[in-house]
DNA sequence: TCTAAAACATGTTATTCAGCACAAAGGTAA
DNA sequence: TTACCTTTGTGCTGAATAACATGTTTTAGA
């Protein structure tokens, strides 16, 4: 790979750092390939790598309860991830799984420390990303434990235009979730998923065509979403 | 106050320091008492200061559906809190307020980011801190929603037993909470939160003299948290 | 193309827990 | 003291939602 490829694969690691540091990372880069469904890391493994998600989509998620899963966030294109727990000097807490076929880039975590200790603006850029994922957990905290289903549902229908987009017509979400998944990214069982989701659709908020989700009425999504 | 108060009040943030950095830091410090229940910042305000706790108890805390609060997570002596949101760029989306008395060291924002320009094992530090919280988050979010109600306040009991530790009988917590904070802590109501205490009283898991609680049988109390 | 499995859909029942209402106990201030 | 407010405690009711059962549709593999 060229470094010319390496740079446009990983932007913000990138760009921050100098000629020296950069033929360093170029020659600590990897590309893995992960079919759909297949499982990248999984809870309680040692974490060796910092990834980023050159294309594809991936969920970060959490079995609790009589192995009840919750997703606790998804990633996107050009996100990083797996990184945390190796920096918290510990075990993954949660698993990551590939939502879609993915390409994700692996750097081994020491060089990644090792730039760290080189490079405060790097650095800065780690340390703002972690901010705001913690700020991310603690509103989800709130959201997931107090808003009804309703509520929730809404909320993850929203995010997921938020995180992955919409397709040409501008309201079909570019992302196609199992009812499972719906429902674990919701916190609700997949019954209510289903049901609720017809709920939506049958008061014309939304259009469901199989997995297919087109958001008709988005203030009213956000309205609910709002309320709990 | 003498460089050497500040160095004992500050550890982790002094140690990493040149001796240049460590006088810049000294110029920069004050330190601001707090009474009982008084607020220490509220959602929406602009961050301007690194906090930490010199001594006293403080909880981190959102208002969410309804005005229901919940406690994200509490502080102890030696603890570094409030800077979060101004990493990442934010407004507070919490609030924080006193259980207790508490004397509390501020550090203006800029002074700090000077520093962790300038400083790699200063960074070091936010990075493994804001990655170990941010695991706490994700650990806490599937607890909040999947545990039921006796394993989600048995599961606080032990939190407050590791955070704040116990009297000189090694079984009765440090901390006097309300009910109502306790419920807080726990997703729940506070009818739910003293019934349920009063049912691991009755069960002589615990005793309970109004605010005191002594934690009994701290084994079976991590089985409820466990199972659920 | 057939078959089996997975995903989707919907109705019913059971459980958990929030939301009262109200009373007792403790603390605080005039 | 008395009065008042806050906190604690308890019972009852109903709403929200999980769990279960069952049938249908879609998908994937042989």
């Amino acid at each position: 790979m060229t470094e010319a490829e390496v740079a446009e694969c990983i932007p913000d690691l990138w760009q921050p750092l100098t000629q020296e540091q950069r033929e360093f990372l170029a020659q600590n880069f990897m590309v893995q390939k992960y079919k759909k469904n297949e499982t990248i890391y999984n809870e309680g493994e040692t974490p060796q790598y910092l990834m980023c998600l050159l294309n594809g989509k991936v969920k970060i998620y959490k079995d609790g309860v009589g192995g009840r899963s919750q997703i606790i966030r998804v990633i996107k294109s050009q996100e990083y991830f797996a990184y945390r727990a190796y920096l918290a000097e510990e075990n993954y807490v949660t698993a990551a799984a590939a939502f879609e076929p993915c390409t994700i880039c692996l750097i081994p975590m020491p060089v990644i420390v090792r730039l760290l200790q080189e490079n405060a603006e790097l650095s800065m850029f780690f340390i703002r990303q972690l901010s705001k994922d913690l700020g991310i957990a603690d509103e989800r905290t709130v959201s997931l434990t107090q808003k009804h289903i309703r509520g929730r549902l809404a909320e993850s229908l929203l995010f997921l235009k938020d995180t992955y987009g919409v397709e040409e017509d501008q309201c079909t979400l570019s992302i196609y979730l199992s009812r499972e998944d719906l429902a674990h990214l919701s916190n609700m069982t997949t019954s209510n998923a289903i049901r609720t989701l017809s709920n939506f659709a049958a008061e014309k908020l939304i259009i469901i065509d199989g997995r297919k989700i087109k958001l008709l009425e988005e203030e009213k999504l956000k309205k609910i979403s709002k309320i709990g």
